[in-house]
Order: C-alpha cells, then sequence, then structure tokens
DNA sequence: AGCACGCCGACT
DNA sequence: GTCGGCGTGCTC
C-alpha cells in the first residue's frame, strides 16, 4: 500500500510513500501525513492511496498519521482544482489551505455571571479589598450579556488573575458555546420590505443580487431557505466586514454562526474546520478563505459586495479571485452575488446568459452633489465647507474620502519639474508630515534632508492633499470639530479599529477609500469625495469602475444625507452615474472602452511577473517567453519594470478565452524558471 | 523549498 | 593552481 503525498513544494506533482502496516488502517485521503523527505521530517497531505507505485525507487515510509483536521474528498478535489486553474502548485495550495491543528476549546472565551443580579449587587457591595475583581464584576453586571476576555482587557487591562479568582468564587462563570450565543432579537419590521427580494430569488444557478441594504435578506434566507441537513457559507471581503455581518445574523437567525478567516488563531481554525467536515457547524460567514471549508453539502453560498477587489488573493499562492471559485464551488442552491455597484464584469455576464439578475430599487435617501474645482480655490470647497459647519449645527457626523494617505500626494521639483523619486527605487517619494520628511513606500528609506536627485535643486512644490493634509485643513477651518483619521497606518496600530465607535467621540472621519466599504453608520448625514480625480487617474483599466464603487459604497454608509464630490471632470461618466443612480450610463462607457482595447470581459488576462535577480537574466527570461507565447493566439505587452516592486519586470498577456489563456500561461511556466503567474488580475 | 552538481572569475 | 558565485536539476 503506497500513498501519494502533496509536500509543500513548488513542483506540480506528489510523491509516493510506502504506508507501514500499522498505519494502513489509519490513513485516509485528504489527511495530514508526516514523511521523511531529503532528509528530514516534513508533513504533506494524502492524495491517493493506491496498491503500488509507479516510482521505480526505493520508497520512504509515511512515519505519521494526524487524523484531524483533514480535507474531505470534495473539499480535496476543490483545492486541487483551485490551484490548477491558477497554475499554483498544488502541495503549497492544499498544505496553506488545511489548517495545521485543531484546539480544543474556543480561543475567545467569554465569561458570565455565575449568580443572580442581586446577589452579585450584594457581593460587589463586601468586595472592598479587592478592585480588579469588583472592576469585572461591575463591567458583567452593566453588560448583561456574556464579555469576552478581550473586551474586559480592552477596558480594565489585566484581568486573568481576578476573572480567575471571581470563577473560584463561584461568581462568575465561563459561558459554554451555546452559552455565549447573544439573544436572537425577533426581526424588525423595517427589514421585512429590504428582504423581500428573498422570495424572488432563484433555487439554483449564479444569481447577481443587485441591491443596497442587503443583509436583512440574509437574515430570511438562512432562517428559511437552509433545510436542516444543509449548510450555508456567506463571504465578506475583509475580516472587519465579515465581522459586522456576523454579529448582524447572530442577532436574527437561531442556532450557532461561525466565523472563519485567517486573522484567527490556527487551533481555532481547525477547530471551526473539523466541525464544519462533520456537519456540527451549518452556517459559516467567512472570508474568501472560508470557501475551502469541507462542508458535506452546501445549500447556499453568498458573496456579498461581489465587486470588491479583497476577493482577489494576490499576497501567495495561489492567487485565486473568490468571487469566481465560488461558482466552482458546488452547491444545491444559489450562489448569490450581493452588491449595490457590481463589477462591470459581473452586470456583464447578467446580460449574455449565464447569471441571472435580481434588481432591487432601493437605494438610499442620500443626493449628491458634483462640485467642480475649477471654480474653487484650495482643498475644500465653498459648498463643502458650507455643508459641514451645517452638519456640524445640527450634531450629525461627516466622512471625508481622500484617495491617498500621508500629506501630500508628491513633491516636484521647481526647477527641473521632475518628481522627486527614490534613488534605488524609482518610484516617487512621498511627504511624511509627523517626521517633516520624504520616504519610499517601495524600501522604507527616508529622506529627511531632500534636494532633487537630478538637479540638486532644494526648491521643491509639494502638490496634491492625502488623508492628513486635509484633516489638518479641516483643523483649521473648524477649530471646534473633533476629526479622526482612518487609514492603513491607523488600523495597523489597532487592529480593533471600529469606525462606529470612533464616531462617538468624534465629529468628522478623514479616511482612505476603506471607509466607503461597510453597512450604514448612525447620525452620518454628510459624506464628502475630495480629490476624486486621482481615482480616475490610476493607471489601471478599472480605474472608473472603482471609483464609482467608491462613490455608490461612501454613500451607502448613510440612511440619509448628502455625498458632494469634488472634481475637475464633474461630466465623467463615472461621476455622473454615481450621481444619478444611472448604473447603464456607466456600464455602456466601461464595455464600449473595454471592447476596444480588448479588457475583461472581452479577453482574459494574466501577469507574468519574472523575479530573476539581474535586469539582464530579467530581459533574457522575458524575451524567451515571449518567443514561447508566439505559438498561442494571445496578445503580449511589455515587458515593463512592476510599478511597486524591485527587481521585478512584467508583461500581462490577453487571450480570448480561459483555455487560451490557461495553455499560454503552462507554456510561459515550463519556459523560464523565477517566474510568477498571476492569473485575472485584479490590478494592472 | 533545500541541496548537490557543475562550470567560470579573484585569491592564499 | 583552488574557493565560491549561482544557474540547473532532482527529490518518493
Amino acid at each position: 500500500m503506497i500513498a501519494r503525498v502533496l509536500l509543500p513544494l513548488p513542483v506540480d506533482h506528489g510523491f509516493d510513500f510506502r504506508v507501514p502496516d500499522e498505519l494502513a488502517a489509519k490513513i485516509r485521503v485528504g489527511q495530514r501525513v508526516k514523511v521523511r523527505f531529503t532528509g528530514r521530517e516534513r508533513t504533506g497531505i494524502v492524495a491517493n492511496i493506491a496498491g503500488e507505485s509507479e516510482h521505480s525507487g526505493e520508497l520512504e515510509p509515511v512515519l505519521d498519521v494526524y487524523p484531524v483536521p483533514a480535507f474531505s474528498l470534495p473539499a480535496l478535489d476543490f483545492a486541487q482544482q483551485v490551484a490548477h486553474d491558477y497554475l499554483a502548485p498544488p502541495g503549497i495550495a492544499v498544505n496553506r489551505i488545511l489548517p495545521r491543528r485543531v484546539s480544543a476549546r474556543p480561543s475567545v472565551r467569554k465569561f458570565r455571571l455565575a449568580i443572580g443580579l442581586n446577589a452579585a449587587l450584594a457581593a460587589l457591595e463586601r468586595m472592598t479589598r479587592a478592585p480588579r475583581q469588583a472592576a469585572v464584576l461591575r463591567m458583567l453586571l452593566a453588560t448583561g450579556n456574556p464579555v469576552t476576555v478581550s473586551q474586559l482587557r480592552a477596558t480594565l487591562g489585566p484581568v486573568d488573575r481576578p476573572l480567575a479568582r471571581l470563577v473560584e468564587l463561584g461568581l462568575v462563570e465561563e459561558c459554554t458555546p451555546d452559552q455565549a450565543r447573544p439573544q436572537i432579537h425577533p426581526f424588525p419590521p423595517e427589514y421585512e420590505s429590504r428582504a423581500a427580494w428573498v422570495d424572488k430569488l432563484p433555487h439554483s444557478g449564479t444569481v447577481l443580487l443587485y441591491a443596497h441594504r442587503r443583509f436583512g435578506g440574509y437574515a430570511r434566507l438562512l432562517q428559511e431557505q437552509v433545510p436542516a441537513n444543509g449548510a450555508a457559507l456567506i463571504l465578506a471581503p475583509e475580516i472587519l466586514l465579515a465581522h459586522t455581518l456576523h454579529q448582524f445574523l447572530s442577532r436574527y437567525v437561531p442556532g450557532p454562526i461561525a466565523l472563519y478567516h485567517s486573522g484567527l488563531p490556527e487551533g481555532e481554525r481547525g477547530r471551526i474546520w473539523e466541525e464544519v467536515r462533520t456537519g456540527k457547524t451549518q452556517i459559516v460567514v467567512g472570508t474568501r478563505s472560508a470557501l475551502f471549508l469541507p462542508f458535506p453539502r452546501l445549500s447556499l453560498l453568498v458573496v456579498d459586495n461581489e465587486q470588491d477587489r479583497s476577493y482577489k488573493q494576490d499576497e501567495m499562492l495561489p492567487y485565486y479571485q473568490a468571487r469566481d471559485i465560488a461558482e466552482k464551488r458546488g452547491t444545491d442552491g444559489p450562489v448569490i452575488l450581493g452588491t449595490a455597484a457590481p463589477a462591470v464584469e459581473t452586470f456583464y455576464r447578467s446580460t449574455t446568459g449565464n447569471v441571472s439578475l435580481l434588481r432591487v430599487a432601493d437605494a438610499p435617501a442620500v443626493t449628491v452633489r458634483i462640485v467642480d474645482m475649477k471654480d474653487e480655490s484650495g482643498i475644500l470647497s465653498a459648498p463643502l465647507l458650507d455643508a459641514i459647519s451645517h452638519t456640524h449645527a445640527a450634531g450629525d457626523k461627516a466622512l471625508i474620502m481622500v484617495p491617498r494617505r500621508g500629506y501630500f500626494q508628491t513633491v516636484i521639483c521647481k526647477k527641473c519639474g521632475r518628481p522627486l523619486r527614490c534613488p534605488h527605487c524609482g518610484v516617487n517619494l512621498v511627504y511624511e508630515a509627523s517626521r517633516a520628511q520624504l520616504v519610499c513606500r517601495v524600501c522604507g528609506r527616508a529622506y529627511p534632508r531632500f534636494a532633487c536627485p537630478h538637479c540638486g535643486s532644494r526648491a521643491l512644490r509639494f502638490v496634491g492633499a492625502g488623508v492628513e493634509r486635509v484633516e489638518a485643513e479641516i483643523n483649521q477651518a473648524f477649530p471646534r470639530v473633533r476629526t479622526v483619521r482612518v487609514d492603513g497606518e491607523v488600523i495597523r496600530r489597532d487592529p480593533n479599529f471600529n469606525l462606529e465607535q470612533a464616531l462617538t467621540t468624534a465629529d468628522i472621519v478623514v479616511g482612505t477609500p476603506m471607509i466607503a466599504k461597510g453597512p450604514s453608520l448612525p447620525r452620518v448625514r454628510l459624506a464628502a469625495a475630495i480629490e476624486v480625480d486621482g481615482l480616475l487617474a490610476v493607471p489601471d483599466f478599472r480605474a472608473a469602475e472603482r471609483a464609482y464603487q467608491h462613490l455608490v459604497g461612501l454613500a451607502d454608509r448613510m440612511e440619509e444625507g448628502e455625498l458632494i464630490v469634488q472634481t475637475h471632470y464633474p461630466e465623467h461618466y463615472a461621476l455622473q452615474s454615481a450621481a444619478t443612480g444611472n448604473y447603464e450610463l456607466l456600464l455602456e462607457n466601461e464595455l464600449a472602452a473595454r471592447e476596444t482595447f480588448s479588457y475583461p470581459p472581452f479577453s482574459q488576462l494574466a501577469r507574468l511577473l519574472f523575479t530573476a535577480r539581474t535586469a539582464a537574466q530579467r530581459s533574457a527570461d522575458a524575451a524567451r517567453v515571449e518567443r514561447v507565447l508566439t505559438e498561442f493566439a494571445v496578445e503580449v505587452l511589455g515587458p515593463s519594470p512592476h510599478p511597486r516592486r524591485a527587481a521585478t519586470d512584467l508583461i500581462l498577456i490577453k487571450a480570448k478565452d480561459p483555455g487560451t489563456l490557461h495553455a499560454a500561461c503552462q507554456a510561459a511556466r515550463n519556459a523560464v524558471n523565477r517566474l510568477e503567474i498571476d492569473i485575472n488580475p485584479d490590478r494592472i
């Protein structure tokens, strides 16, 4: 008996190992095993079990079998299919997808009072010499609901000792998973009309659900259309949004709902994985990685905010597009692609047949005003300043979106007119206001004393506004308004950052487009998009579409109110489309442009990244690949240097159909060594 | 991925 | 004359 094992190596095949008799009864396809390979111990996934091997040499024995976590057969097939479709080594893919271990208990531990309210109050009275225990008890009393340790820690500091003592005294107890579930609320009447689309939903196939405020409908779907033996998976593009959706659905849907994403501790992910495989957990809310969970049968699959670029995995192999592979995941019921601003490619598919469209006319009560900046001076237009002061006077909140972090967009030499670039990376430097220095976003080098590297001049001009500069301008114009800045840096420092929470103490949020994602926020009555032209100018064929999506997303963060769009190009179709709610205007213009230049949906794209060390080697590799590609019906663009990654060149290839693209990429892979393949990239 | 094998430049 | 660079190929 032999086992074919997929090891985490950049090769396209598995390796055979002998199964010793004592493991023969135990070993199963999909399990993780320990083997000795090239002299060292490694773990891999069993892809096959067979009588004998075709390998001619001696076989090493399987050393150990780990029964859990394990792939189910369909889940293993799916993972291998994805690896194949995206030309990723199957061993790397399956070993990344399967969690490494299973923890016994949830890492998110919740505690609640073990005694009645009055008894707790009495205990609190007596607790004069244990202030920390008293604080914990007080917080549990105040919330009434189970509280997580991290919540306690966030407000009270270290709580492990007092908590343990309180449990010992019998005043507090740890919740079982069932007890930790929040109370189920009755479905609010105002959601009924928003959820009406549920009755019109087809029972199978891919559905583009073009609607605002979709959460209520999802809750109803989970209640009504998931059979007792079925399961449902709901995807959100980011961890934060998955959290929000999970919280919402947990309030209205009885039964446990698991949350699964890459940010969870490994053992926790393994625990949920096994609960899903054994059918114990039937409803999961998660990010793209949840698509690989081993559901025995899936009755419903939702990809919410299908247009979001976060569905593209582009940090590590396999570089898959979750929205696309969701349709290959296989369900008994429908695959719902939910959005209020459909991706052009998805909407186009709904007009050509294989996706059905369910469109709900329910735009929120937001008026859009486009301000022509040709008539304005400064960064904040007069109408915006006016709107801010009115909003603030009414006690309402505002969101200001700026497409760039930092202070200025760039710094230009007054003498020779060139933007200041990093001498090492060749990309434009950005100004870091807090330390008054220029920094390179690619390599991180800082230039505290700056002069033009080209002509040596010290006379510089700072152009374009970033989030920090807009925040400063608002603080200057409205000294009494409390602002909060939200960008990647803020989130990195505080991963638990919560915009809704921040708005309880702040009046205005100034942030990058990340603030344009998520459900509506209470009391926000004004939103503004500054320097929208910067979004439209991004060198990417999807730039206009993205600008449109950001504007719709920003408007959707208000139940009602006004969106102000500042631009030098007020007649641009993407802005007009967002302002009037006329999606077809965007669609027609985009489709025309993409047909002309042969971009998706009229072609299939792949990016080939050449990563050989020397520039000479990279261009030799690229030339070789170009020669190979002449055999295929593909268009080749480049090579050109990668805009953000040092020592990387890229070629873009366009093909008419996925099959041709795949074959061409395969040939390129075989032609050179240092090559990464990114099929259907989210940016070009 | 690691590791060995193999062919071309600066050194005890 | 060797040490060592990394391009190429293989590992069950």
